[in-house]
DNA sequence: GCCAACGTTGGC
DNA sequence: GCCAACGTTGGC
């Protein structure tokens, strides 16, 4: 069976991987977005999620599982929102960052770079294979 | 801290 | 159903 792959962004200062790791599982509440929620919402169990760190970092620092599928948002008031519940897979042996993803010209459609605002987004397996691999080798020089 | 991009809301 | 106004995200 296909597993489908996602990226989940947070702001560190709000939500951060270590956060997550310390918790060993967390709820993925509060998003208010209706592209997002949608992708959420097809998220399903045994899926894999990048953890990426927006506004400080900006860089992708580790995988999530989903282990539990969308249910209500309990912190919506009114309105039709939905949470995941994930736990943290792996680090990254390095951080993979948004310049580098912007450097390499097969991630070039990636939504991350082409939508920077969708929170939460789709990855193709080529894609997620592709920074896995830049994960595992050197920062490139500058 | 600024501001561009863009998603959402609400008047018509 | 259009679109202007508004609010928020997130890179820089």
């Amino acid at each position: 069976m296909a597993r489908n792959y996602w990226l989940m962004k947070s702001e560190p200062d709000a939500y951060s991987w270590d956060t997550l790791c310390q918790a060993g599982r967390g709820t993925w509440d509060g998003v208010r977005n209706f592209g997002a929620r949608n992708n959420l919402r097809l998220m399903k169990l045994g899926d894999h999620a990048f953890f990426y760190h927006s506004n400080v970092g900006r860089e992708i620092v580790g995988i999530s599982e989903i282990v539990r599928e969308f249910y209500p948002d309990a912190t919506a008031k009114g309105g039709d929102w939905s949470v995941v519940d994930v736990k943290p897979l792996s680090a990254l042996p390095r951080p993979v960052t948004l310049a580098e993803i912007r450097a390499e010209s097969s991630l070039k459609d990636m939504a991350l770079v082409r939508r920077a605002r969708l929170s939460v987004q789709p990855v193709t397996p080529d894609e997620f294979k592709m920074i896995l691999k830049m994960a595992k080798t050197s920062p490139p020089a500058r």
